[in-house]
DNA sequence: AAAAGAGTGTGTAATAATTACACAAAGTAA
DNA sequence: TTACTTTGTGTAATTATTACACACTCTTTT
């Protein structure tokens, strides 16, 4: 950032009470909270307190702190609101319409994170907060119907490219599991055998020689991902396609 | 967003009066400005005001106003510094380390815009402004050079997924000059009968029955791309692959 | 114990996409 | 007129994608 036409050089001090005097603006973070359940891609929403919004859904949010930085911020929420750290989180963008916000104008950034809804120190504690099949998401509160579409864009893409998905199912998984995942992200039926045959050629799965236990009918092998082998393997060059 | 545990309803007084309270930052813009001349790709920057960067490059950047969104923010600040708009423009995220500005906490957001620099009324009339080589931007000042990587590897994923390259290029151009413009952005060589195979099957080049004049060799053709068809036939699954 | 049900595991043929690669033609400059 | 530079074009080999069927294993039902 810098001001415009502006020859002289400016001190620290000059600089530091030229922020001091900038117009400044409240921020929070939103995060999307993605998790699979039941083979069914879910989201976690607050409702609203709100009385414009009477009893409308949001997303999970809160102010930025001021030494605090923003990644910082979407963690603690994650960690305040499903007592888990270490969760993958990417951050989409910033949204800022001016009237965005009823209560004046705040400026959000938004996150995704994608939890593993089996984990044992899942805790989900506020009665108001609640898991939604994310093809029943409509109607949020503030512009987070907006936010959280592009959030879901943003997963569907990213899934397509870089193994994040297996960050949503428990370390074990059959091919299965795997490729119902698939299908609640992107919300297509995808060919069985293809599938299989496209995991195993890219040859990062790694087979555990466990079946399932407790399913109703003959049980699929496991398997783990395996992230050294990927870091080491990973593609660069996708391709010019539009 | 939204305060943890509040089980009561807020009026509209009540939640203007708790955003008044709010912790808030300074919120910048910086625009990471891609121009395509001489066969290279180049981004513009201006040398810092500041003691602590002494004549580093910085990029071009404002203060938020208070009632301006972030896009209108960052399209006034093309505006200023090129006299153009209606340009290509797309966020790309915020950046919000603590201590990425000395002067204090100062959260940006972050776009990249594509100019066509041959545009007739392009005017860089700011003489601490400069066109550079991407090849050659380095140790720029504050947090930039990340920002600056960032938006720079966004528009090379972006470039091989959907057309914004032309808006590099003028209205006409070869596909010579496409595949100079591709070779930039990606910093790699491609094949030239591959590239021009690939771009033919795509379909949405449309012949001007036009050649190029004041080459020193045999003119190519010159071609525009069709925006209308694109729209109509663009792809919407490209498949897994990592 | 046998049969029905449900999902696993596997391969191939057809099509489409990508890659590597060479030569004649059209213009300019000397 | 010759040398130089870049355009325009096609094919064969390889790789990736798609569509598709049947035998096997385990559970549940009768």
């Amino acid at each position: 950032m810098k001001e415009l036409s502006n020859n002289h050089v400016k001190s620290l001090k000059a600089v530091q009470s030229e922020v001091q005097s900038y117009n400044k603006v409240a921020l929070s973070i939103d995060c999307v909270i993605f998790g699979f359940e039941e083979n069914k891609l879910k989201v976690l929403l607050i409702r609203s307190d709100m009385k414009k919004f009477h009893s409308r859904w949001s997303l999970l949010g809160d102010l930025l702190n001021p030494n605090e930085d923003l990644d910082e911020a979407a963690y603690r929420i994650l960690k305040q609101r499903t007592g888990l750290d270490d969760l993958f989180l990417e951050q989409v963008q910033a949204f800022g319409k001016v009237s965005r916000h009823p209560g004046g104008r705040v400026v959000t950034v938004a996150y995704y994170s994608l939890i593993n809804v089996l984990n044992h120190k899942l805790r989900i504690l506020d009665n108001e907060i609640h898991w939604h099949d994310v093809t029943a998401v409509k109607d949020l509160a503030f512009d987070h119907q907006n936010i959280y579409e592009t959030c879901l864009k943003r997963l569907q893409k990213r899934v397509q490219e870089h193994p994040l998905g297996f960050s949503l199912l428990p370390n074990k998984f059959s091919l299965r599991e795997l490729q119902n995942l698939y299908e609640a992200i992107l919300g297509i039926k995808l060919d069985r055998r293809n599938f299989r045959k496209k995991f195993f050629s890219m040859d990062f799965l790694v087979d555990l020689e466990e079946i399932e236990t407790d399913v109703p009918h003959r049980p699929g092998k496991l398997y783990q991902f395996d992230y050294e082998k990927y870091e080491k393997n990973k593609k660069k060059w996708s391709g010019i396609d539009f």
